[in-house]
DNA sequence: TATGAAACCTAGTGGTC
DNA sequence: GACCACTAGGTTTCATA
């Protein structure tokens, strides 16, 4: 071991080239492709593909693969946006453990302005949705809530592009 | 062929059972799974599985299949939720085509409350963001906009949990 | 250090019962 | 839905640049 002028990566990394972009885009738009056709988008063997993947893996870029379902066939019909407005001092773990018991909580942050916190909420349906900010509510550290519900569902994106800086 | 008392579906539906819920858990939990992996969490042949999910997929349960990204690795490191508010008789097609040209766009709807529509921004910093919001902002059909950025991510699901009705 | 070719083994797939 | 046979894909090894 010597000290140079290069710092050595502790977490084994470098940047995304032009080819771990594509490999994630092949990813994105088919999870369940193979690996010897996304290298023949991307111009590489199979065991290349599979050796790019294992990386990004292990780097925590790619943190898993889905399946993508259409929620309305699911009868998860009704979809709300819930500001959460909560007393004094919440911490965000007592949060993130509260809304993490709901399995309708699809996604939650804190977050800047009036709201301490934005809750995105999946529904059966509008009785449903109602039944689950009711129990927002009554979460010990939620002083009141504001519900925006979706009418028409204009864009949802697969996932993020993979787009380089 | 000969005519029945029972009637043919014409889209191959019926409800999901117990089975197909199962099998849609474990593709939202790792989309690349085998089949036989399934299977033998859901007490099925391989091949049955497969069958299954062909049909889920002809009926449009399963839309696709894609990679979980970190979006903090990737650069995507800033996050808000944009109401925007539209000008007198601004229609869905019209948001829904214009939104869509944005890659930072991660999600868009209609919504109930003062504002017209929610969009969710993915951005590199806040000066992304800002950029972002500005040109959202210059849309013909915007009035105003309210963003609210994101602090922290306290919850962020697959995809919906395949909980029966 | 990353790749490609080949070998080997596991999984996907269509047919049959 | 299970079983079987066949094909295709995943994974390891090894040689190479």
């Amino acid at each position: 071991m010597h000290a140079d002028a290069e710092v050595v990566e502790p977490t084994p990394s470098g940047p995304l080239d032009r080819i771990d972009l594509a490999i994630l885009d092949q990813l994105a738009h088919d999870a369940r492709s193979s690996f010897a056709r996304i290298g023949s988008q991307v111009n590489l063997s199979a065991p290349a593909v599979k050796r790019r993947v294992d990386r990004l893996k292990a780097r925590g870029v790619i943190d898993g693969f889905t399946v993508r379902l259409d929620p309305a066939v699911l009868g998860w019909a009704t979809e709300a946006y819930v500001e959460v407005y909560c007393t004094g001092s919440t911490s965000p773990a007592t949060m993130r453990q509260a809304f993490d018991a709901y399995p309708e909580v699809v996604a939650a942050s804190t977050v800047t302005g009036e709201a301490d916190a934005v809750v995105q909420v999946r529904a059966h349906d509008v009785r449903h949705l109602d039944e689950v900010v009711e129990r927002i509510n009554a979460e010990p550290f939620v002083v009141r809530t504001r519900s925006t519900v979706v009418l028409t569902p204009l864009v949802r994106r697969p996932d993020l592009p993979a787009t380089p800086r």
